[in-house]
DNA sequence: GTCTATACCGCGATAGAC
DNA sequence: GTCTATCGCGGTATAGAC
């Protein structure tokens, strides 16, 4: 009898996912035990090693998940028919959707990027190069026919990367810097508009 | 007989505290065993515990000299008798230089702001609040009298904020990204010159 | 101040009953 | 598929010799 408390069937494999990636986001691999995660699925840690070989297993599982969101949603807004300036607004609010959406994803990837991948199998930089090179590509077209100003496009790229990023990854500790909630409605949508005025304002001649 | 092998005669304790930072910043708090400090020093783990109460201890004592040098260097670059846009630039030049020269601080602070200060006794927003309000009275002044143009000051010192320091935190992770190191005094170089020039397209009408 | 030895705990993982 | 019981390891911390 699996203890559907929950919302309505999902596999316990999925719920194990689920929970796991919250708790790796909380508190990172090594932070985190098996037990946390079986007691928030509800089942004791040996159950949990039914459904996966291992600790490196699960966590492995949780980010290709991640991984795969991430690119498809990227993907999505990256195909859009918009062109110029709109054209990264589109992106770039693609991007806070998704973060938005799934915070600990966010927490998550920048525990990877801290921790130089060493609790997974894969080059998560060599994974998303592609994208990054793509995204630098346009960004030198239209500064080269004029649409934008001249700048570093891979460095532009890494600082909306760390401005975007952060702001979400580091809530606990921007939430006591601004007299609000770092991931209310109101706050993600003002630190998104803050940024499009912003990068708006320097690429735009 | 201290193992003395290193630099001349600093002291066991400020030995442990060094290479306390250097761990706690590359695996973080639970991913470093004492075992791991001690071993670097060239003592055991019951010597180490010796000179700190306990690993909290430890952490907490490593961090606050973190804190007292970043704001001992911030405060002095903030007295600078510069003014409008060339003080925006001694400040951020003054927050690249300490991180260049100590890339160890940046990650352990991205650890800690992850972490949402759980290790801390102190509480990290409140200690740095402060100068975060100090920087965004002075960009409001610089907008209100016209030297600026006018944004949202505190997601402004957000968004410079994430550019800078992920710039340094994941660094093993841009490296893949860019066809250079890092933390490569050119490729910091570049990103410095990047980040001002933006700012400066940015804000200057 | 540093060491060896040890107490004690929680971890990941396995075996086997139900 | 879930459980109890158990193994082996490595963690923090302490006691006591030198």
């Amino acid at each position: 009898m699996p203890g559907d408390t929950d919302s309505p069937h999902l596999s316990t494999r999925e719920l194990i996912l689920h929970e796991a990636l919250q708790c790796f986001a909380d508190t990172g691999y090594e932070g985190t035990s098996l037990n946390d995660i079986a007691a928030a699925v509800g089942i004791r840690r040996p159950s949990l090693l039914h459904h996966f070989e291992s600790k490196e297993a699960l966590y492995g599982e949780a980010f290709e998940r991640l991984l795969s969101d991430w690119m498809e949603r990227l993907d999505f807004a990256i195909a859009s028919e918009a062109r110029g300036w709109e054209k990264f607004e589109v992106v770039l609010s693609a991007g806070f959707q998704l973060f938005e959406d799934n915070p600990n994803y966010v927490r998550l990837m920048r525990r990877e990027a801290l921790d130089g991948g060493g609790h997974l199998g894969i080059d998560l930089s060599a994974v998303l190069r592609p994208m990054f090179d793509a995204a630098a590509e346009y960004l030198e077209r239209q500064m080269a026919d004029g649409s934008f100003r001249t700048f570093d496009a891979r460095h532009l790229l890494l600082s909306a990367y760390g401005s975007i990023l952060s702001y979400f990854s580091d809530a606990p500790f921007i939430d006591g810097l601004i007299d609000d909630e770092a991931l209310s409605k109101d706050s993600i949508r003002e630190h998104k508009e803050h940024v499009l005025k912003f990068f708006r304002a320097a690429l735009l001649p």
